[in-house]
DNA sequence: GCGCGCCGAGCGAGCGCTCGAAATATAAAT
DNA sequence: ATTTATATTTCGAGCGCTCGCTCGGCGCGC
């Protein structure tokens, strides 16, 4: 019954629960039985809502239809005039998150995009920001991946790869134009991955240590950057 | 029926299923029905062989008692005359994994814990090699933790907790003797312990890679003194 | 009064777990 | 050495229950 109310925004766009189950129900609007959009897009939030909080809480699995249907307010017959099955629950999530991760990450804008520093510092924070706007999502996508079926566990280990691959790709760069020294790009970037991934997959512990979300950006990206052996940005140029 | 043959050792001990399940036995021994140790201990090590591996394939909730049975090459009743329920099985294995990572990392050589660069580069690498070792186990229990039972939840946070306070420990000893130079201790500890479980978090994304254990560790080991701004350790000395 | 949306009892399947009997190993008696 | 008696270990059908999912009918707004 109890619905997310809190407004996630980040970078003048929204990431609330509503938003995201708008767009899902846009992806899916022949699959779903109900007529109405407003009706749809409602409901499928209450459920998609009461799906991540239910399975972030103790999983997936045991999540019941059951359970989601009293936490959604609707009967079992109702639950199932929205959703397929409890599969097709997993995929309208993971598609959601894997299309907003594309479209936030791979999207820098351009003046970022011109200094491998400012893009890997941009990257760093915009991939922290989102997983905290969509935590919930975001938690359940990491914890699930691995009894996703199996065209969506593929699908979230390339999205990994895609992720990892921006990062790599701004290291080599950087490397390249003499102001990262590091060995070898890709391991540097796969190291850098479950530091973005840790305040999401360990929000309770930050939570526990007064650590913000500000002292995390700031506290990844020192780290990064002097493991990166990067050059400060106000001496770029020197002989 | 098949059984896990490969002999894990590391630190001239062996971290096989079949050491680690005779310590399960020993500490459980009451509340196992089957009297010969020898038996005991194999049919025992057969059943969390296969819990390992099924749970660890898709999960620990959809992995039933038939599969475990089937798979261990005992009968219904003949798995429950070794557990007596499947949450005894998250127990007996948590608490092996637990008792093994306070042994291992709470125990450095003593002139590994004279100097905290010598120190840091030990746990380093002793975590990674404990975890690659025992790499189902600690598999097990990153994923599955979240859904254990109460009791068994408040102890891997704990644990976690613990490992953290180690590193924590030494990065404040190596700052206060000038050898590290870094803002706060802990956050920065919190930092290394995620770069510390990818190796067995995403062994597949490594294994792709390439990337041997060799690698690994040399490449936190580098990233996580870049990160602390380590004196290198010829330098000790000076003004 | 028609149709969109919702309901919830019911279905078959599969779950964790039990328990008395069968099978086997060990000890004692002859 | 053979039989008998006892203890130990294994077995798997069956119990009560919950699961994901279905479907015929009901209510309510146009």
């Amino acid at each position: 019954m109890r619905i997310a109310t809190k407004e996630r925004a980040y970078n003048n766009r929204s990431y609330s629960a509503a938003v995201r189950c708008a767009r899902i129900l846009a992806r899916n609007r022949e699959s779903i039985a109900v007529r109405s959009d407003d009706l749809a897009a409602a409901n499928l939030t209450r459920i998609i809502d009461a799906t991540l909080r239910l399975s972030n809480k103790k999983g997936f699995h045991s999540t019941t239809v059951r359970d989601l249907a009293k936490a959604s307010g609707l009967s079992m017959g109702g639950v199932y005039s929205y959703v397929a099955s409890k599969d097709a629950l997993v995929s309208m999530i993971l598609g959601e998150v894997l299309a907003t991760v594309d479209e936030v990450l791979a999207a820098p804008p351009p003046e970022v995009a011109a200094d491998p520093r400012v893009h890997l510092r941009w990257i760093i924070e915009a991939h922290i920001r989102l997983s905290d706007a969509m935590e919930p999502w975001f938690v359940f996508c990491f914890m699930e991946a691995k009894s996703f079926p199996s065209r969506e566990r593929r699908m979230s280990v390339e999205a990994e790869a895609m992720t990892e691959g921006l990062i790599g790709a701004i290291i080599t760069r950087g490397a390249a134009a003499g102001v990262f020294d590091i060995g070898e790009a890709g391991l540097s970037a796969a190291l850098i991955k479950p530091l973005l991934q840790d305040w999401y997959v360990k929000r309770a512990k930050y939570r526990r240590r007064g650590t913000t979300i500000e002292d995390y950006i700031a506290a990844v990206t020192g780290f990064a950057e002097r493991a990166l052996a990067a050059k400060p940005l106000e001496a770029r140029r020197r002989a």
